[in-house]
DNA sequence: AAGGCAAGTTAGCCTTTGCTAACCAAGATT
DNA sequence: AATCTTGGTTAGCAAAGGCTAACTTGCCTT
């Protein structure tokens, strides 16, 4: 089966967390995502068996191509959708955490639609 | 713990189901939803339970008004995000689907920020 | 060398929420 | 009366995805 909202929410972890430092373990997961550290350990493995990060034998784990596509795509919807949403008078924490839910949610065409309407004016 | 997604699109669907039929029962939701007869069952003990619904003898089920506030609630988020993004160019069967899921996600704030910016204009 | 810390893994639990198989109960039909 | 149909329930499985407890491993320090 195809990839879960819990496999987007990690992927676009680790792209963020790939942004601002050099060398993302799953323990700056953990902490970035609030979670146990067997809950990541668990999802990496998933996550790696399925072809969307790489793990090194130091643990520093990187996103192949297909990850970061996901990771990509998922992040773009989420600084939209915030942008959005705080454009409409939302503040800016609430907007950011519904962005998060959202981001899974919608699907391709909806999001080009919302894009073009908040890109081209506001 | 409060209301969950699942209880919130049975919620819906029996209040989607009320208006159109007199006398809704499990097997009415069953069949709307294209679930199966135990899940819809164990369901509607839940929502029994937590007082979101009434189930007579008879097996017919009324939403109490705690169950109505967030049906009705969920059936307009339902109703105006699809709206929206069909304002925004986005085909009606899957702007459907995605507010189905939206309205479970979005804050009381984002909603009502959208709701306000596409009722005014357009 | 011995102990201590940091990162990860293993084992196994829990909840949610879908499912099937099989059963029960009540009316309707033959 | 016997059977069929309808609606519902019971029992129990499965997957997803969180958790804790406890172990391993490797390094670092004393």
């Amino acid at each position: 089966m195809s990839i879960q909202k819990s496999g987007e929410m990690y992927l676009e972890t680790i792209f963020v967390l790939q942004a601002k430092k050099s060398g993302v373990r799953s323990l700056d997961v953990a902490e970035h995502m609030n979670f146990s550290k067997p809950s990541v350990s668990r999802a990496m493995k998933l996550l790696k068996g399925e072809g969307y990060i790489d793990i090194d034998k130091d643990g520093f784990i990187t996103l192949t191509p297909e990850g970061n596509a996901i990771a990509a795509k998922i992040y773009e919807r989420h600084t939209l959708l915030t942008q959005m949403l705080v454009r409409l008078g939302v503040d800016a924490e609430t907007a950011s955490e519904d962005a998060c839910r959202i981001e899974h949610d919608i699907s391709d065409a909806s999001f080009a639609a919302i894009k073009a309407y908040f890109s081209k004016q506001g």
